[in-house]
DNA sequence: TCTGGGGTCCTAGGACCC
DNA sequence: TCTGGGGTCCTAGGACCC
């Protein structure tokens, strides 16, 4: 059996149990930056018809009198962290398959925790214990039917679909309540005429898979509840197969220069995560987004793996002056893939370095050096002389700007 | 002040090699 | 008397998830 917790409107539920004056409120929690969407909206913002992904105006517009409140990560983290502690009290087999859920295998438990109706119920009254924060619980024979469970009772939800139940409880279900079956494949599969789950399983395989490939069989099976995903404990997980950032610009722009400073920036957090987790990649991709939203990627393989800031930079600038700007950019992005371990342990590219640009290993101990100094600091504490120029205006001559004791230099 | 950011998996075409 | 077949690597894009 296994178990899916997930948290109900979790970002604005922390908020509004941070700050008493935001309960019972219509609120939305946004990013920062001028250009944000609606990361979560509380329960009395859905009813409005709020929902995750507007921006700041379509919301307005559905509910006047709603309150935007920023997100702050760190809040968010400490929270899960916590929940994800009281779930493994019934459970070593626990998957954080996000900030706000949680796959548990519990085949195990029974003896120890009683039906898994009971055991629901106890981790629900343990988070909203130490959170104060409401969650809804599925349990299925597998992943899949776990997290439809999980979906069928918002907010504070808890229901348990045995084995012998999975058939009649998907014969009527549209196929877009499936996890993994998104508005393309919705769109798609009614066009073929098929609406639930039970037509789903009904439709001949052959046909499934000639339109959808590999995705057919996996579809015809969801149909019928199958699911074949094992949950991943904490430690268990492969490693990451790429480490990427990007960023929607305050305003568009086309000038190269100004592009090439976020292509730096962009490169040192994706270099400075990699190296964090031990990892080296080889291709780098640029993403680009025009003002009109035409997004698109180019990219690069490079002959060695590296993690090195100013390599993964190099290649970046390479890719950019192979591309004919048509219009001012929105957004830029950069990726690292085709990952592996650093078994080195060491920063930077090592002896592949030395055949690409003549420089010698001191670079990957300047990029240590710089990475242990952040850690200490606050990351961007120490950096690239021109990421510094580029960000004056937006760092230090900031709303929060203190006479003092901002920044340690 | 119109539309964020971080991922995984799959497909398909072309280059290149034997 | 017009051009096979199999395999790998690289690249770009799209669907889906939170």
């Amino acid at each position: 059996m296994i178990m899916h917790v997930d948290m109900n409107a979790f970002f604005a539920s922390v908020e509004q149990r941070a700050n008493p004056a935001l309960r019972g409120r219509p609120i939305a929690v946004t990013g920062s930056a001028g250009r944000t969407v609606i990361t979560t909206a509380s329960y009395e913002a859905r009813a409005f018809g709020v929902k995750t992904g507007m921006n700041r105006y379509e919301a307005k517009k559905l509910c006047p009198e709603i309150i935007f409140v920023v997100g702050d990560n760190r809040k968010y983290v400490d929270t899960s962290i916590r929940i994800i502690e009281i779930i493994k009290q019934y459970s070593p087999m626990v998957e954080v398959y996000s900030i706000d859920e949680a796959f548990v295998d519990i085949s195990g438990t029974r003896a120890l925790f009683g039906t898994p109706y009971d055991m629901g119920a106890s981790i629900k009254r343990g988070i909203k214990e130490a959170t104060g924060l409401v969650c809804s619980v599925g349990v299925g024979p597998n992943k899949l039917i776990a997290k439809l469970a999980g979906e069928m009772e918002k907010p504070d939800g808890l229901v348990v679909i045995e084995e012998s139940e999975v058939e009649s409880v998907l014969k009527e279900l549209p196929v877009k309540e499936l996890w993994g079956i998104g508005s393309k494949l919705t769109k798609h599969l009614a066009e073929m005429g098929v609406r639930t789950c039970g037509e789903l399983a009904a439709f001949p395989v052959r046909e499934l898979k000639r339109r959808f490939g590999i995705v057919g069989e996996k579809l015809s099976l969801m149909g019928r509840g199958i699911y074949e995903g094992a949950v991943v404990p904490e430690g268990r997980e492969a490693r990451a197969k790429s480490v990427g950032h990007s960023t929607t610009l305050p305003h568009d722009i086309s000038d190269l220069v100004s592009i090439k400073r976020y292509l730096l920036k962009l490169s040192e957090m994706v270099g400075t995560r990699s190296r964090r987790h031990a990892l080296k990649g080889r291709k780098v991709t640029l993403t680009l987004r025009y003002s009109d939203f035409y997004t698109f990627t180019r990219q690069n393989t490079l002959s060695c793996h590296t993690n090195d800031t100013h390599i993964v930079y190099k290649a970046a600038q390479r890719i950019l002056s192979s591309i004919q700007l048509r219009s001012p950019v929105r957004l830029i992005g950069v990726t690292l893939s085709d990952m592996r371990e650093d078994e080195t342990g060491r920063a930077g590219t090592g002896a592949c370095q030395m055949e690409l640009f003549g420089e010698s290993d001191r670079f990957g101990a300047l990029l240590e050096a710089m990475d242990s100094i952040n850690r200490e600091y606050g990351r961007f504490t120490l950096t690239w002389g021109s990421l510094f120029m580029e960000n004056e205006a937006s760092w230090v001559i900031a709303p929060s700007w203190r006479p003092s004791g901002v920044r340690r230099y």
